[in-house]
DNA sequence: ACCGTATCGAGACAACGTGTCTCTGTCAAA
DNA sequence: TTTGACAGAGACACGTTGTCTCGATACGGT
C-alpha cells in the first residue's frame, strides 16, 4: 500500500491540528495553564468537541504537541544558522545568539522546562533533546579547536548554555540579549 | 486590639496550611500539574473539602503559596550564607553555589519560572524577586571591588546567574554542580 | 461520474470536579 | 460557662470530561 491516505485529506488534518495548537496557545496566554479546558479549545477552534478528542486525548497532550512544534521550528532555524558559519567558534556564537532571540519571543512559554512541569515526562520531547545535542556537538567541536574550555564535559556546558540563554525570556532589548550572549560565551572560554 | 487571635489556634491553622501545601506538592509530583484537583488535595490531607476552600480558593492559589514557601526558605538559607562570607567576591561565590545546590534538590518544581507558567502573574512572588535582588546587590558590590565585570548591568547579570544555575535542576552529581558554578562565575569576571 | 469510506458536528449520556451553602459538634478564648 | 470561630458532612446547581450514536459532507479510487 503505497499511499493509503492521499494528499488533500492529510493536509486538512494538519490544518485542523495546527488550528488546535494555535487556539490552545492563545487560551493559555489568556487564562493560564490551569485555566484551559477541552471544551474551550473546541469552541474557540470552531470544531466539535468530539472531533477534538479524535485529535488529542487531553489538554496535556495538546500542550506537549504544541511545545514540540515550537521547539522543532526553533531547531530548524538553528540548523540553518549553524550551517552558514564556517569556524566552530563562529557557528557556536551564531547559534547561541539565535537561540537567545528565539527564547525571548516566547517569553516563558516554550521554555526549556515547560515539559518538566507537566507530568514528569521522561520523553522531554525529541526536539528539545535535539537542540541540546546540537549545542553540545558545537561545543565539543569548538573545544577541539581550543575556543571552548575542556575541563567541563560538553553535555554540562550545553545545559549551562540552554538555561542561561533562557534568561532572555524576560522581555529585554536586543542590546541586552547581546550582552547576555556575551556573558554566556565568556563562561565557555578556556580558563587562563 | 493587641492580639485578636491567640497562639494555639494560629498554630493549628499554620499546621493545616502546611499540610495542604505538602500534600499538594506530593500530588503534583505524582500526577503532574494538570492532574491535581481540590477534591484530591482535601482527601489526601484528611480535611473536609469545604474546609480546604476556607484556606485557598483554587489549585492555582495553593501552588503559588507552595512556591512562595519554597522560595522563602531558600531566601533565608541564602541570607545566612551571605552573612558568613567576608569579601564581596567570597560572599557571591558562596551564595551562588548554595543557590545551585538548592535548585538541584527541587528539580524542575520550585523553579525560577514556575510562576511564569501559571496565569501570567505579575506578582511573580515577593520572595522570588527578593532572591533576584539579593544576587543583584552582591553582584553590584563585587563589581565595585573589581571582581565582576562592569560592562553589563547587575540586574542583567543576576538574571543570567539565576537562570544558569537553574540548570542544576537536572539531577547531577555534586561535582557537576561545582563545575556549573565555576562556569557561571567565569562568565561574570571582567573581560580581559 | 459513482460509490465506499473516513471525517465532521451535534446531541445525549453518566461520572466527576467545582464552588457555595447549611447544619451540627467541638474546642479554644474571655 | 458563654461566646465565637472552626471542622466536617451533606446537599445543591453547574460546568467539564470522556464516550457513544446519528446523519451529513466531501474525499478516494475503480
Amino acid at each position: 500500500m503505497p499511499k493509503l491516505w492521499a494528499e488533500t485529506i492529510e493536509t486538512h488534518r494538519r490544518e485542523v491540528r495546527d488550528a488546535i495548537l494555535d487556539t490552545t496557545a492563545a487560551l493559555v496566554a489568556q487564562h493560564g495553564l490551569l485555566g484551559v479546558t477541552m471544551s474551550q479549545i473546541a469552541e474557540q477552534a470552531r470544531i466539535g468537541r468530539a472531533t477534538l478528542y479524535k485529535y488529542f486525548p487531553d489538554v496535556e497532550a495538546i500542550l506537549l504537541a504544541w511545545h514540540d512544534r515550537q521547539v522543532a521550528a526553533h531547531l530548524a532555524a538553528l540548523s540553518k544558522i549553524r550551517d552558514e558559519g564556517r569556524g566552530a567558534g563562529e557557528r557556536l556564537e551564531a547559534v547561541l545568539e539565535t537561540y537567545a532571540l528565539l527564547s525571548r519571543h516566547a517569553h516563558g512559554h516554550d521554555d526549556v522546562r515547560f515539559a518538566e512541569l507537566l507530568h514528569r515526562d521522561d520523553r522531554v520531547g525529541r526536539a528539545q533533546r535535539q537542540v541540546h545535542e546540537m549545542i553540545r556537538d558545537l561545543l565539543a567541536a569548538a573545544a577541539r579547536e581550543g575556543e571552548v574550555r575542556k575541563d567541563v564535559p560538553p553535555d554540562e556546558l550545553a545545559t549551562y548554555c540552554v538555561h542561561a540563554l533562557a534568561g532572555a525570556g524576560a522581555h529585554r532589548s536586543r542590546a541586552a540579549i547581546q550582552r547576555l550572549v556575551a556573558v554566556t560565551l565568556a563562561g565557555l572560554r578556556p580558563p587562563g
